[in-house]
DNA sequence: CGATTGCTTGATACCTCTCAACCCAGGTGG
DNA sequence: CCACCTGGGTTGAGAGGTATCAAGCAATCG
């Protein structure tokens, strides 16, 4: 279930522009000189673990910020194959579409807290504002080149550079640069590489085996040997 | 080799807007009011089939709009494996791109003609001309759920639903809505789908047994039953 | 022609999946 | 407190799908 709440103090201008860090960004003062445009507030809403926030084919009128925990987004075949698109950690935008639908499903990795902001206006507004189509521009192609990058991996990597590649990833977003602190299973991990839960599982005790990693539970990753783990992603 | 010959009757606006079928269109005919900006004229190049347009890494000073042709753009492993992120055909742009370098190499399929516009000033002009920056973010944000849909089929999908799924959506580019004729050797089919040569090759072989394609040509695909290729998709 | 290139087909290897058993930690209830 | 259950994770055996290696064919082009 979610609670929602009013929240004035945050302002998704600013938000977008602090995540932008490009040519095309804004910079965070110039954002918060603007104020009290339709969207610029947002409603706290909780998630609990596994809960979806949107489905793919739902209308989308709002898109989302996450505050604290991690969101999944994704898109299933009929008969329940799943593809992990990305994961959102604290401070991301998701949600963001062109047309009327959400191309991609939303679910809580973990309880978590994020911002629901309308988007209703968005586009007439990005039509006169040329600091927030910049944004939004730099936000979408920086999705692209990801994605783009993520293809490359599904279609070409094997079993074991697609883990090491996922660890090396999932350390940057970590407080330690070398330890990986996993908020979400190895069915996730899974479907996020292509892979079968199994072969994450047999794949990360290979790496340990081979004393690339440490696996001091089954949640957290340390990276003996990031140099070794770098050349499986060459 | 390619030519280059100065062209003004192009103006990358009208066709950027034409390409542009969303709310955040721009009508070709506000495009075609403005003229004079510094990218408004391109020139046009040739190449010829497997010719390297750009490299990813290269300096992105130009954008590119298919005129005649197929473009392919695709990203290689230091070994050589390459994955290919999508071709475009005539009326489709392909190289813009955010930051400083390409994220991908462009590459000719099939001898082509291509126009060149200049980026420079792209972002600064954008920024002042909502209706331009629309059409940018309308672009990425297609090209954005174009790479979702192409993880999920790389991560999830198995050979024959990769198969025909390229023959669908190929089939929609034909001037016969039934019959797909491929531009593309089966080593491009193969680092599109994430598959080898041999195995798009069986595959198709497979297809024409079972009755669901003809194979006149190894370059035109009839579809004979579309419901059936369709269902390998589902 | 001979050489080359793209494509197909066959035999076999191997990587990843499938199915199954098992372990472990945490939660629940008697 | 302990028995039990559950869910996530690991591991093993075997199957299967795709890759690899190799040969052959047809069309194209000097």
């Amino acid at each position: 279930m979610s609670t929602q709440l009013a929240v004035s103090a945050e302002r998704a201008t600013a938000a977008l522009a602090a995540a932008a860090g490009s040519p095309w960004a804004l910079q965070p003062d110039d954002a918060a000189a603007r104020s009290g445009t339709p969207w610029s507030t947002g409603s706290v809403q909780h998630f609990t673990q596994d809960r979806e926030i949107y489905g793919e084919g739902d209308h989308a009128k709002l898109f989302y910020k996450v505050v604290s925990g991690v969101v999944r987004t994704c898109k299933f075949l009929s008969d329940g194959r799943r593809q992990i698109d990305s994961f959102h950690v604290a401070g991301e935008f998701f949600g963001l579409e062109l047309g009327q639908e959400y191309s991609l499903s939303a679910e809580a990795v973990s309880d978590c807290t994020i911002i629901a902001y309308r988007r209703q206006g968005l586009e007439s507004l990005a039509a006169n504002d040329g600091a927030l189509s910049s944004m939004l521009l730099s936000h979408a192609m920086r999705s692209l080149a990801r994605a783009q990058e993520h293809s490359l991996l599904l279609g070409r990597r094997s079993a074991v550079e697609k883990v090491a590649s996922f660890l090396i990833e999932w350390a940057e977003h970590s407080p330690d640069r070398d330890v990986a602190t996993l908020a979400m299973t190895r069915h996730d991990i899974a479907d996020y590489l292509g892979l079968t839960i199994e072969t994450v599982s047999r794949t990360l005790s290979q790496l340990e085996r081979d004393g690339l990693i440490d696996l001091p539970t089954s949640r957290q990753i340390r990276l003996k040997d990031l140099d070794a783990l770098r050349e499986l992603n060459a």
